[in-house]
DNA sequence: AACACGATTTCG
DNA sequence: GAAATCGTGTTT
């Protein structure tokens, strides 16, 4: 366990707040062998709910979605293009459903080659970043200077929710 | 049961 | 520019 990991009221805010402040984060894995892996988080995106046509949720609840409407703390991982996962934060309070994808990390850039270097999958769905023993974030404000931008691979969302600068960068 | 497609990456 | 590769949601 980590004296600084990130508490539960961290998630509950709105996806907008919690997207940026992971920023600078520490994402921390404790690896089957037993090492543990720490990375910085470095870029991120922020999916907001039912009106964002980006979002998964949009649809409305479905198995895959519906840890998005359970309370913020938790992962939603799917998997993309038949072979890489995606690493999402769920935030927000319940029957809100919302979720922050980890876009990249100091040091490996990408969504999936992200969650391939750190070996996570689809059994991390559902895990609880306030209680897990095999991945927690930790850190500490400040939120580092950062800057904004849309998001990726989106375009079938429209032109309302395709520009949205909701992608957020931390400055090197 | 069949089909279309995606919050990506890599190779040519 | 295009393939790889499969779970999920939708249509038949």
């Amino acid at each position: 366990m980590s004296v600084d990991r990130l508490p539960a009221d961290f998630y509950m805010q709105d996806v907008l707040t919690v997207a940026p402040a992971l920023l600078g984060k520490t994402l921390v894995r404790v690896l089957p062998s037993g090492e543990i892996s720490r990375h910085v988080i470095s870029e991120t995106e922020a999916y907001r709910g039912g009106e964002d046509l980006a979002c998964h949720a949009s649809k409305g609840k479905t198995p895959r979605t519906s840890v998005m409407f359970e309370p913020g703390g938790r992962l939603y991982m799917y998997l993309i293009y038949g072979m890489y996962w995606m690493l999402n934060v769920v935030t927000a309070s319940e029957d809100v459903p919302q979720a922050v994808l980890v876009r990249g990390l100091r040091d490996v850039s990408g969504p999936g080659r992200l969650t391939r270097k750190l070996e996570l999958d689809g059994s991390f769905n559902r895990e609880n970043l306030v209680s897990s023993p095999r991945i927690y974030l930790a850190g500490k404000a400040p939120i580092p200077e950062y800057t904004t931008h849309p998001r990726i691979g989106i375009d079938y969302a429209g032109e309302t929710w395709k520009n949205k600068p909701w992608r957020f960068v931390m400055k090197s």
